[in-house]
RNA sequence: GCGGGCGUGGCGGAAUGGUAGACGCGCAAGAUUAAGGAUCUUGUGAGCAUUAUUGCUCAUGGAAGUUCGAAUCUUCUCGCCCGCACCA
């Protein structure tokens, strides 16, 4: 009788709910270990076969855990506030939470069909207010250190989705979901001052595990640069502005300014004759989307302001100039150009006709833009010195004029934390008559989303909650009336902090319990997707360092080591897609082979973090194995092989029974499963070729297995007569003598090619070794007529000889 | 343009300075004839030589280098992937 997956894998996700197997052990003489994955956005659509990757990944890891003597925390949960939901509840008419709901039970069907073992007395829900009641709270105490406030900002504004959308969720000058396009427009949001963290985010990157893409990612979004602030004074008037440079030693080269449009002084500073032309040329900025303004960015324009201002090192008059390629949103919003030694300012100056004055020597500036180091010329007190002098110097001399300051500037900038949707945690404020703003009182927290049958964005900028006039219209015990504050919070939010609340769930008087924190912080492996790489993952260690300063948790950083898995392609080498028919249902796959072999497949596939496409062939071959294991261990009617098997150890698996036990362990450790599996392939391999075997290497085979393949090994851990689940069995262990053999090969080379192999005892000398190659047959054979130079012996491996 | 990564059989991939191609897929041969994606054993980078155990040559995108020895280290170069992109 054939292995029956679906009998065996319903058997044993049977037993271990009825068990409570997976519940979270707190044994204070236990140490703990806790595996996290990225909770899953519930859709529509259910789960894909690119989930059980990383689930599977960090399931292995918690099972073997249970196995060595942790306690494990290895939880799941739903982040489930989001605009996807609200967009179908939008177009079907249904009610988002109702569709929220019907999607996490799916995804947990699916989810327990693959034999994952979280605790599911865990299970956490963003859109739960016992959940959220928390981010609200959060948010509080944000708003109570300052570092959550409310701005007229120039934001990302999306007509297609009627909300506005953070930095991070703009791609290409798009919006990330739906591709639409992005105007630059003033609003009054509310913020979160991620930007006050921007150090301590750069500087705790070198404490964690992480993949250096990913923190190179992070470094690079936060962007920290050094240079200095300077004070230009506009001619003919008291006016002045600031500039950021990182390279203040080219300020005798600066020939003109340059504002963004936005810029606070424009229509201070713009002469009559020019105000017509700048005018328009506002306007125009103003009406083209990001996309539009990084598209055209292949020809500079621009526009004279008819203004000047006063060169502080050399005394003269410099034109001030508009143009987009200047940001207002980074540094002051103006810059100095020096277009003999800045790229954009040199095209710039090419095209406007302006003055090109070099200060570096080196380059040749009637071609381009020289950026490199080199001796400083036409700078007076800077002549003769290079680049790093230059720089030290001048921010002396600007610091004793009082003129400027040596300044670090960053390309992050605070987190836009509004949107003007339904399907969002509202933000916990209330906006009073008397033009004061507070907080709803903690007492009253969680301030619960009404339920509502109309929540179409207004498109005017509002959110849909602004219609709910009962909720929105509160009055305080003086009888002052207020308004609540109807934006709601980004899908961001509660994804910031769950995995705290996985730690203490139930937990009513706090976030979590700080002791329990203690026992569980840092989460010790996180696995998830590589998209997350700046924003979640951003946020997320912003939320835990401000908790951490207001005495909430415990650690620095949340996640210790991080990893992130790659995709699952299709067969044909691409994205799986709807459109492009390669999407593989993991529902599928589990009736037709079984969850184990799901599991075994994808991890089996290749590296963790490679993308790999889909091969049916090779899910079947994954199937095979498994098969080939049972079959190893039971016969046709059902029943163990007892009579393979035998008490006695040792015999010829003895070496490659040690050698898998140590394989598989380090593998697993270092989520290294597509090679810890072709170990347990080999032990298989090996096993068919013998008569028998002894129990403990079966069993010990079992435990190594089942972390993958848990249905099948629970079943064959039974047939072997045990009466409870492996959950807890411990963990094999390996002799490290087993694995030395008497006798070993050694290589024998002449000039490093391989020309003989010497089979020896392992102790054997440098001497003998070299005496043996050179009486080799073939090895005689090379150096016939040659002088041998030298004798490379590395004993018990290789021995080499240099002749010439 | 800048930053990071990758390039190994027909395919997914092993090997992180010491026998290149573990393991799997595919393919082939043999055994077997179980009804279902069969199973078991063996072989399988290319080429040359050999009756043969076997030996030799070439081979890790390409070129050069370091080394007794390089898929692995260095430099250049080509190709692909990811991220950032007028950040002053």
């Amino acid at each position: 009788m054939a292995y029956d997956h679906k009998k065996v894998e319903k058997k044993w996700q049977q037993y271990w709910q009825d068990h409570d197997s997976f519940k979270t052990t707190e044994d204070p003489n236990k140490k703990n270990y806790y595996a996290l994955d990225m909770f899953p956005y519930p859709s529509g659509q259910g789960l894909h076969v690119g989930h059980p990757e990383g689930y599977t990944a960090t399931d292995i890891t918690a099972r073997m855990k249970r196995m060595q003597g942790f306690n494990v925390l290895h939880p799941m949960g739903w982040d489930a506030f989001g605009l996807p939901a609200e967009q179908y509840a939008l177009d079907t008419g249904h009610d988002p939470a109702e569709f929220t709901q019907e999607n996490i039970n799916n995804f947990k069907r699916q989810i327990n069909s693959l034999g994952f073992s979280y605790d599911w007395d865990r299970e956490i829900n963003t859109t739960d207010p016992n959940f959220y009641k928390w981010t609200q709270w959060t948010f509080e105490q944000m708003y109570k250190k300052g570092l959550a406030y409310e701005s007229e900002e120039l934001v990302n504004w999306s007509p297609d989705l009627g909300t506005v959308v953070a930095n991070e969720e703009v791609i290409d000058g798009k919006t990330e979901r739906g591709g639409f396009p992005v105007y630059r427009k003033p609003m009054k949001q509310w913020m979160l001052k991620i930007t006050a963290y921007a150090d301590r985010l750069l500087d705790d990157l070198d404490l964690i595990d992480w993949p250096e893409n990913v923190k190179d990612m992070q470094r690079n979004w936060i962007g920290r640069s050094e240079g200095a602030q300077i004070t230009f004074d506009v001619a003919d008037s008291d006016l002045k502005f600031d500039i950021f440079t990182t390279r203040p030693d080219t300020l005798f080269g600066v020939t003109y300014a340059v504002m963004s449009p936005e810029h606070k002084l424009v229509n201070q500073i713009t002469t009559p004759a020019q105000n017509a032309m700048v005018d328009a040329y506002v306007k125009q900025a103003e009406m083209k989307s990001d996309l539009e303004r990084t598209d055209l960015a292949k020809e500079k324009t621009g526009v004279f302001t008819g203004a000047y201002a006063i060169n502080p090192a050399t005394g003269e008059r410099i034109p001030i100039w508009l143009s987009d390629y200047v940001l207002s949103s980074y540094g002051t919003g103006a810059i100095m150009a020096v277009p003999a030694h800045d790229t954009r300012d040199y095209e710039f100056a090419k095209k406007f006709g302006i003055d090109i004055q070099p200060v570096i020597e080196g380059g040749d500036i009637s071609q381009a833009a020289y950026t490199g180091d080199g001796v400083h010329i036409n700078s007076q007190f800077l002549d003769g010195l290079g680049k790093d002098e230059a720089i030290a110097r001048m921010l002396d001399w600007l610091t004793d004029k009082g003129i400027g300051e040596k300044k670090v500037n960053y390309k992050m900038r605070d987190w836009l934390f509004s949107r003007q949707r339904y399907w969002g945690e509202p933000i916990p404020i209330i906006h009073w008559e008397d033009g004061t703003t507070g907080l709803v009182p903690e007492d009253q927290l969680p301030l619960k989303l009404p339920k509502m049958t109309d929540i179409k964005p207004s498109g005017t900028g509002e959110s849909p909650l602004a219609n709910d006039l009962d909720w929105v219209n509160v009055v305080d015990k003086n009888g002052r009336k207020g308004k609540r504050e109807t934006n709601t919070m980004p899908q961001w939010a509660g994804s910031s902090w769950y995995y705290l609340r996985y730690v203490d769930p139930h937990n009513d008087a706090k976030l979590a319990d700080y002791k329990k924190l203690q026992q569980w912080l840092p989460v010790d492996l996180y696995i998830g997707g590589a998209e997350h790489a700046v924003r979640h993952l951003l946020y997320v260690r912003f939320w835990h360092k401000f908790l951490y300063d207001i005495g909430v948790v415990p650690t620095v950083e949340p996640f210790q080591k991080l990893y992130n898995q790659g995709m699952v392609l299709g067969d044909n080498h691409e994205k799986m897609s709807k459109s492009k028919g390669n999407v593989v249902n993991p529902d599928d796959v589990v009736e037709e082979y079984g969850a184990d072999t799901l599991r075994m497949y994808e991890m089996f596939m290749g590296p963790l973090d490679a993308s790999i496409p889909w091969s049916e062939k090779g899910l079947a071959g994954s199937r095979r194995f498994l098969d080939r294991v049972w079959r190893l261990l039971v016969d046709d009617d059902d029943n163990l092989r007892a009579d393979k098997l035998t008490d006695k150890v040792g015999g010829p698996l003895k070496k490659a029974y040690h050698q898998t036990v140590k394989t598989v362990t380090e593998d697993y450790e270092q989520l290294r499963f597509n090679v810890a599996i072709s170990q347990l392939m080999v032990f298989i391999n090996d096993a068919y070729k013998e008569d028998t075997l002894p129990r403990d290497y079966v069993e010990g085979f079992i435990l190594l297995l089942a972390p993958i393949a848990p249905h099948m090994m629970e079943e064959l851990w039974q047939k072997l007569g045990h009466d409870e689940s492996l959950t807890y069995a411990p963990w094999p262990t390996y002799d490290p003598n087993a694995l030395v053999d008497d006798q070993v090969d050694i290589v024998l080379q002449v000039n490093g090619k391989r020309r003989g192999v010497a089979t020896v005892s392992r102790e054997l000398g440098k001497d003998e070794l070299e005496k043996i190659a050179l009486t080799n047959e073939n090895v005689e054979k090379f150096i016939a007529g040659k002088d041998v130079k030298k004798v490379i012996v590395v004993p018990g491996k290789i021995v080499n000889v240099v002749a010439k």
